[in-house]
DNA sequence: CTATTTTGAGACACTCATGTCTCGCTTGGG
DNA sequence: CCCAAGCGAGACATGAGTGTCTCAAAATAG
């Protein structure tokens, strides 16, 4: 029995995002091996959260490269993001929560990195004329985020099913909750 | 120097909300109360979680009254809901990141009552006519918490100024991030 | 002012997660 | 078949957090 690095960090974000505070040794049965080789690849807590902070950021870059976001009309770059990084909506969620993460500069400077193309997105829609210019990129980011952390909190918990999910989360940014005036 | 029940609370919530796994001896100095003080009126940490949670559910519920989401046209009432919860946005935001709180059952009761009364408000609104309904009520609720949590994210971290959050959810939610078609 | 109550500071033992180690077993390559 | 490498299971010590206690100081009531 090898040990499965990817695996191991996804059985790791996926019971820490249920359970905050699991121990080494819960995280450890979780993902089927034994608390000593955990330790062996993950030397102490901070390394494992440490590594699903990078990975996590890794992920969600190599998701706004597939979603092409600096390309092309804006309306269908947001889709093409939403769509994208739906898969990686349970990790976000983890993420979001883990605000003790953004003291290490390593994985503070990922996410201004990737805040800055998402917000550029923006940007460049409001100069097309597209997007409204009262509400701020950096506000809409969080917005985005924010949204696609709820609906995989959503999917996991089944008040949404997981082919909708894109779909509520693009439609609510963009286009809002009222019907439209005909 | 009398224990201010509600003032500890506060504190707690504001400390915990940027370190989830503050040190009852870190929360008593944040809160200006000796550690024995704080485990007289909270004796162990799971006390003081629940009564962040109950609180956090009675000040919501009171909100709730204050916006009188039941009355009158439902996009007003979504408007004066998200004026009134904005204050305890903080608040929201700690009891979104805190799931093991959902595991009490008289928290998890709290939190049903509150979901019914907002999606009772959305699904009016879809009655009306006046909201989509190829939005769900329930996904409606979870990004509006979503978003006011975000919301009070951003005021703390400088992002967003306070006395634009409102309308930054309110917009949102509501419209959308596309310029009206005129 | 005095008496009662409440709070703060600290000591103490206990629990639990953690870090480290050893040893036996399984797996896979030579 | 044998051997080396990797993994699991468990023991052990350590440290941080916690629950509980005592006692003195401070606040409050009478």
């Amino acid at each position: 029995m090898s040990f499965d690095r990817a695996q191991v960090l996804r059985e790791a974000a996926a019971l820490l995002t249920r359970k905050a505070n699991a121990s080494m040794d819960e995280i450890a049965k979780a993902a089927g091996v034994s608390r000593a080789t955990l330790h062996r690849y993950f030397p102490g807590r901070d390394a494992l959260v440490r590594a699903l902070g990078t990975l996590g950021i890794e992920q969600l870059a190599e998701r706004l490269d597939a979603a092409r976001i600096e390309e092309g009309d804006p309306v269908e770059a947001v889709r093409r993001l939403i769509e994208e990084a739906m898969p990686v909506s349970g990790f976000l969620a983890f993420l979001y929560g883990e605000n003790q993460l953004y003291e290490v500069t390593e994985i503070d400077e990922g996410w201004t990195r990737i805040d800055e193309r998402v917000s550029a997105l923006f940007r460049r829609g409001q100069e097309q004329g597209l997007f409204r210019y009262d509400l701020s990129p950096a506000w809409l980011c969080e917005a985005l985020y924010a949204l696609i952390a709820a609906s995989g909190w959503c999917v996991q918990d089944g008040k949404v099913a997981s082919r909708d999910s894109a779909r509520m989360v693009g439609e609510l940014l963009l286009s809002g909750m009222l019907r439209e005036r005909s």
